[in-house]
DNA sequence: CGCCTTTGACCTGCGC
DNA sequence: GCGCAGGTCAAAGGCG
């Protein structure tokens, strides 16, 4: 349940050509506070801002670059990095999603372009596999990677016309350390952040209407 | 009953 | 062209 967010944790690899954000604030859930950077990637998470469910990650890095970057978690003692692709064919490439076509085409459209979604990863030390970032997801495989004991999780979100995805995978070299990459920005408001406003937005509704009869009183 | 996880098979991309 | 590794599908089973 404890997701410590690992400050700093998200590098950029000195290979990549990603351009980079800083975000300095927690951010509304339709927001994103993150400023253009010009030299290294930091993506810094304030740790009252966690779990990130008010924060619409994937977007973050939506303006960034179209130059599609490597996406390897754990490359050469590297850690998690930022991952942008171009946020224009994101649409078109499909994901596979797109285009289920059954059996002949299982897999057909999977995989036709990497990179294709802004992606990122950020890290957590949690003794949780799965932080609790206010959405709902579906696991929908797992698959043992090379040069890593922990195996790597895929979800999905299970928002219906939602197609972002996440991918859980514990770091080989510290085992208290999750790596949780995400894929694609959620067209739906988080769940969880709505119903814990909900209570306040009534009070406030209230509130408003309290005040409205004082004035009318007066 | 609906939703979720597990898991083996399948498919694609990429490096050699 | 081949083999490997990563990503996804979908059936089966579990759980509330």
């Amino acid at each position: 349940m404890e997701n410590l967010p690992l400050l700093g944790g998200i590098r950029q690899q000195p290979n990549t050509q990603l351009a980079t954000a800083t975000c300095l604030a927690a951010p509304q859930p339709e927001q994103h506070a993150c400023r253009d950077a010009t030299t290294t990637t930091s993506l810094v998470v304030p740790a009252m801002s966690f779990p990130p469910a008010a924060v619409d990650w994937a977007s973050l890095l939506l303006p960034r670059s179209t130059s599609g970057g490597a996406n390897e978690l754990e490359s050469g003692g590297g850690i998690a990095e930022t991952v942008a692709g171009s946020s224009a064919s994101a649409t078109t490439a499909g994901e596979g999603d797109n285009n289920k076509t059954g059996k002949a085409g299982r897999g057909g459209g999977r995989g036709k372009k990497k990179a294709s979604r802004p992606r990122f990863a950020f890290q957590t030390r949690s003794e949780d596999d799965v932080l609790d970032d206010g959405y709902r997801w579906r696991k929908y495989g797992q698959k043992a990677v090379k040069n890593s004991a922990f195996p790597r999780s895929y979800y999905r979100c299970t928002h219906h016309t939602c197609e972002v995805k996440k991918q859980v995978q514990r770091l080989a070299k510290d085992t208290s350390i999750v790596v949780t990459t995400y894929e694609g920005v959620h067209n739906h408001p988080c769940e969880k952040l709505m119903e814990a406003l909900s209570p306040i937005l009534k009070q406030l509704q209230l509130l408003s209407q309290l005040q409205s009869c004082t004035n009318q009183l007066l």
